[in-house]
DNA sequence: CTGTTAGCGCGTTCAA
DNA sequence: TTGAACGCGCTAACAG
């Protein structure tokens, strides 16, 4: 492995010297020019290692999302991870499945490596952050508040979100209105129901029957059962508001297999659509902004890095109904109504 | 900072003591009990730099696709990533956007962490390997060959995958059958319209006329573009082969655009459409294997990290018509016939 | 089995 | 502005 103390010795320079090249501090002209020279020559790469170990920083970001195959996430990491490019950071990939234990194990990695700094989906509300924050690593929280209120957090307005989602619905013309949404743990299923009960209080004036509230796991097939059993009720729903993304593929799957596809029965899904080629007609979507999620956390956690100590922050970024700035591709006529 | 020596003190051993018990190295029981409170005690977590830069090893995994926001490279690096936590390493996230100079700035990065190994999309043929090849760095290349044959590299059978597929069409009984592939320097573009000229030349006894072939970037608005040119034709096509499913998703936007959905003109996509929730009638699909690619490259390249000096490999997966194995989902009955 | 010692490659004092 | 010398935290080698 070429060091700088061989590039020292082809450049009769010292090895500091070489060093000071390599970090833009003021060297002589014509040294600089040997220096480079003999750096190319031997095929010199600076090695990180020991450059993290002497200043104890890194040049990496860790973020942990649930899933990565989730959209909403790819395309959080991937805004992410042009930003922190654009500052000379990597980003380590973390899947945490929502799993607490897997969180904690990529955490203790995270810590030990140790990170730049860390972006997070909390997988609970208690999630437990004392790892990285007994080392000082900043963490910044997105898509879920950071547990505790203890660091910077970014999150979409579920709540008001929820409650507009639901109100297309109403809007439309439906009048028995149900809501799938995630588990008890997970704080934006919970924030989400918040919003659809409101619209639900608002249009008819009382509570929403329980047996209108679904609550399953955040997958397709969750969404699938809970349609199931919305659809067997005495008085089933004529409507059906989707907590996320894929509860709302499972509603329309077992809509379409019914043919009960809108208008028979309508939907709003809350988080768009997986490039949806053709959005089956009268399907409605409320857009999340993944994108500025995932910016916005980047942009907190850079300045967080370079010292920024500010008591912790919580950003709430507007839901869009009808926005196409997840970069969702809708066919003009295919689309929602 | 809490140090091996502050953990070696507090539990009344030596520091070398302290590190073995980390390493799972034969101490005596009791005094792993003892390195283990004082370690609990005082917080320690081992410092992964100094133990890179002492062992100059790395459990890092750097992951350069082109684009992360793509379906098929998603599952591709959550395959990966799911191995590699498996057997200890972490992902390292890089996208090329298939810019040969993001490339070289990130093969630059990953030599000089310097991670444990590669795994690579290559953005063209010609991609300079020779940062990781001159530091041992092991590179293993995924869906595209590697350059020169240097490295090892699992990619799909474009090939007999492209003239399957092509001939779904003929089978289906299209005679006019036009092809929209990516641009020169992308090899799996070559592959496949080389597949799907062997489907015509076998079907027609005659090579496919000239404008018959759309070349155009691996993008949705590419292959909007062909097929306007391809319908604008004086004899226009009855059906198409897309190359990939971004060019698929172009294709199949323009033909609802122009009411010429299947069967008026029959159209395959090489490559899932992404998370289709309602696949229109009619669009058949080649389904890559992106978890098998990126579960086949994670193996070849952990056994290239522990050492394993064989020539470069080669692996080609089957390409299947009508698997799931991409974990998309389709409807019953909506789906392709 | 354990402790002592000596670097891994680099950045940063301190003097010159 | 430059070079010599030290040490970041850890593990490998050695001696005990």
């Amino acid at each position: 492995m070429v060091t700088i103390y061989d590039v020292a010795r082809q450049a009769g320079v010292s090895p500091a010297t070489v060093s000071r090249v390599f970090n833009g501090i003021k060297v002589t002209p014509d040294r600089v020019e040997a220096v480079k020279r003999a750096a190319a020559e031997l095929g010199f790469v600076p090695n990180r290692n020991a450059r993290r170990l002497r200043t104890s920083s890194s040049e990496i970001i860790a973020m942990m999302v649930p899933d990565i195959e989730n959209p909403f996430f790819t395309v959080m990491t991937r805004a992410v991870e042009d930003l922190a490019r654009a500052a000379g950071y990597s980003v380590m990939l973390c899947n945490t499945d929502d799993d607490p234990g897997r969180e904690q194990e990529y955490l203790r990695v995270a810590v030990s490596d140790p990170v730049a700094g860390i972006i997070l989906v909390p997988s609970t509300r208690t999630t437990d952050l004392s790892l990285p924050l007994e080392r000082g690593v900043p963490v910044v929280c997105v898509d879920r508040r950071a547990p505790g209120g203890l660091v910077d957090s970014v999150v979409a307005d579920n709540v008001a979100g929820a409650q507009a989602g639901t109100q297309l619905l109403f809007d439309a013309g439906y009048h028995r209105v149900a809501c799938v949404t995630g588990p008890e743990q997970v704080e934006t299923a919970l924030e989400r129901l918040e919003g659809y009960r409101a619209a639900y209080r608002a249009n008819v004036r009382d509570e929403p029957p329980s047996d209108y509230v679904q609550r399953t796991e955040y997958t397709i097939a969750g969404g699938e059962a809970a349609t199931r059993a919305l659809l067997a009720l005495p008085h089933p729903p004529d409507a059906i508001f989707a907590g996320n993304n894929k509860l709302a593929s499972g509603v329309i799957r077992v809509l379409a297999e019914l043919d009960s596809l809108p208008p028979a029965v309508g939907v709003v899904s809350f988080g768009g659509l997986p490039l949806v080629l053709l959005t089956p007609q009268g399907i409605m979507v409320t857009h999340l902004p993944p994108r500025s999620l995932g910016t916005t956390a980047a942009e907190m956690l850079l300045e967080r890095i370079q010292g920024l100590t500010e008591p912790p922050r919580e950003v709430v970024l507007p839901v869009v109904v009808g926005d196409e700035e997840s970069g969702l591709a809708v066919i003009e006529g295919f689309t929602a109504r």
